[in-house]
DNA sequence: TCTGGGGTCCTCTGCCCT
DNA sequence: TCTGAGGGCAGAGGACCC
C-alpha cells in the first residue's frame, strides 16, 4: 500500500488531499509513522523523530495515529488478497506477499492478477497500492519499491504501479542497484560491504561467498551472496505463528521512581498476558527491556520452571528482573515480552512448590477478565493495583501508544 | 538533534553435560 | 581422576524490517 496510514487518514478527512501530511506522534518524544509524498518533499520520513519533522516541514498537517482504524482497513485488504490466492503472507498492516501459482488459469497471467489487485483495492477501499511480480519473494519486494510514488521538490511523481520482473531480467535488475537496496543492509552491513570495496549488487555478486561469510557472518553472508543473484525460495507461508509477544513503552519523561515502574510492569504484563492467552500460548521465557536516559539499551531474561500466560506472574518474574538493576539514573523505556511460546500450562499443581502453574483459580480468573474484556473492552476490568491512589483503571488498550508518547498522555 | 513499537533472526559467550 | 572437545541451551545484545 503507499503510504498507507497517510492514505487512510485521507479516506476520513479528503480535505486534506494534496496537502504534506505526516501521520505518527506528536507527543515530546514521537516519531513519524507514515508521511504523504507532499510531505516526503521536504526530508519528512518515518521513523524520523516528529520534532525533527516538524523543523522540516513547518506546514504540514500533523496526526496522531490510528492503529485500530489501519487495523480495520488492512483486514479488508488482506481479504480481497484471500479472494485471489490463499497463498497470503501479510508482511505488516500494509504490505503482503502472494503466490498466485496456479491462478493464472482462472485469473490470467501474473501481471494481469497484479492489476487486477490494484483495481479492486481501489474501487473497494479508495487506496492506491503497488505490486511488484517476480519469481521469488525478495524480487518482488524490490519490484513493488520501485513501482511506487516518488517524491519530488516539484511534487509527487505516479509511480507505474505494477513491475514485473522476468527470469531472464534479474541480473538487469539488481546488477545497477546500491547494495543497500537489498533486504538486511542496514547501516552496520553497509560498513561493513564499503569496507570490502562493495557498493553496488553486481559488485556483491563477483565477491567470494567464503569472503562474504568471514565479514559478515555464515548465515548472512551466505544469505546476501545468494541475493545478489537474484536466489532466494522461502516460500510464501499463510499463518504464520507470533513467535514472541512483547510490549514496550516510552515515557514522556525519564522515570527514577521504582514504585511507578512497579505499577508500570504490573501494567504492561497484564497486556501482554492477555495477547498471549488469546493467541492461546504460553511464553518460556520473559524478557525486561529497559533504556536508559543515555538512550542505551540493556535487556534481562530468565526461563522459569513453567511457561506463563497469567499477568501478575509475568509482572512477578519481570519484577525480579528489574531488582537486578539500578534505575536510579532514569529510565526512558521500559518493556516486557514473552518468547519460546508453547501452549499455556495444564492446571495441574506440581509436586514442588515453586514450580505450580497458575492455580486453577488464577485460570478460571483469567477466562472471566478475557471474556468481560471481548465484551465491553479492554478497559472494562484489570488489576486494581493500576487504580491505586486515582481510582481511574490504567489498562494498555493495542495501539494505544505506537509511535511515541502522546502529547496528551496520563504521565 | 533526537532518536517509537513490535517483531525476527543472528552472533557471541558462558555454562552444563557427555 | 583430570582434561579438552564439542553439542545444546540460555542469556545478552546487535542488526534489521515495517
Amino acid at each position: 500500500m503507499d503510504a498507507f496510514f497517510v492514505s487512510v487518514e485521507l479516506l476520513d478527512r479528503p480535505e486534506l488531499r494534496g496537502r504534506p501530511v505526516v501521520v505518527g506522534g506528536t507527543g515530546p518524544r514521537g516519531v513519524v509513522a507514515a508521511a504523504s509524498y507532499e510531505a516526503r518533499a521536504f526530508g519528512v520520513h518515518s521513523a524520523q523523530p516528529s520534532a525533527v519533522a516538524r523543523r522540516r516541514c513547518p506546514q504540514a498537517v500533523f496526526l496522531d495515529g490510528r492503529h485500530d482504524r489501519y487495523r480495520e482497513v488492512s483486514a479488508r485488504v488482506m481479504a480481497i488478497f484471500a479472494e485471489i490466492t490463499p497463498l497470503v503472507e501479510p508482511l505488516s498492516l500494509d504490505e503482503a506477499f502472494l503466490d498466485v501459482t496456479g491462478r493464472e488459469r482462472a485469473l490470467g497471467p501474473a501481471p494481469a492478477i497484479a492489476q487486477h489487485i490494484r483495481d479492486r483495492v481501489l474501487a473497494e477501499e479508495g487506496l492506491e497500492c503497488s505490486v511488484g511480480v517476480a519469481p521469488n519473494k525478495f524480487l518482488a519486494k524490490l519490484a513493488s519499491g520501485r513501482a511506487k510514488p516518488r517524491a519530488t521538490p516539484t511534487g509527487p511523481e505516479p509511480g507505474i504501479g505494477v513491475l514485473v520482473i522476468e527470469p531472464d531480467g534479474i541480473a538487469g535488475f539488481l546488477d545497477p542497484l546500491p547494495v543497500s537496496a537489498l533486504w538486511g543492509v542496514g547501516p552496520a552491513t553497509l560498513a561493513r560491504l564499503e569496507r570490502l570495496g562493495v557498493a553496488t549488487v553486481a559488485d556483491l555478486g563477483r565477491l567470494d561467498a567464503a569472503v562474504l561469510r568471514r565479514s559478515l557472518g555464515d548465515a548472512v553472508g551466505e544469505h546476501l551472496h545468494r541475493l545478489a543473484r537474484g536466489l532466494d525460495d522461502r516460500p510464501v507461508e499463510p499463518d504464520l505463528a507470533a513467535k514472541s509477544i512483547s510490549h514496550e513503552e516510552t515515557f514522556a519523561t525519564d522515570v527514577t521512581d521504582r514504585a511507578r515502574l512497579d505499577r508500570e510492569l504490573v501494567r504492561m504484563s497484564d497486556a501482554v498476558a492477555g495477547r498471549l492467552r488469546h493467541a492461546g500460548v504460553a511464553a518460556r521465557t520473559v524478557t525486561l527491556k529497559l533504556r536508559w536516559g543515555t538512550f542505551e539499551t540493556v535487556t534481562r531474561s530468565v526461563t522459569p520452571p513453567q511457561p506463563v500466560d497469567d499477568g501478575l506472574e509475568l509482572a512477578e518474574v519481570a519484577r525480579r528482573l528489574l531488582d537486578g538493576l539500578d534505575v536510579t539514573g532514569g529510565v526512558r523505556l521500559l518493556g516486557v515480552g514473552g518468547s519460546n511460546l508453547v501452549d499455556p500450562p495444564g492446571r495441574q499443581l506440581s509436586l514442588l512448590a515453586d514450580e505450580a502453574p497458575a492455580s486453577a483459580d488464577r485460570v478460571d480468573l483469567n477466562q472471566a477478565v478475557d471474556a468481560i474484556r471481548d465484551r465491553f473492552g479492554s478497559a472494562a476490568i484489570g488489576p486494581a493495583r493500576l487504580a491505586e491512589g486515582t481510582g481511574r483503571l490504567r489498562v494498555h488498550r493495542e495501539g494505544q501508544q505506537q509511535w511515541g508518547p502522546t502529547a496528551a498522555g496520563p504521565d
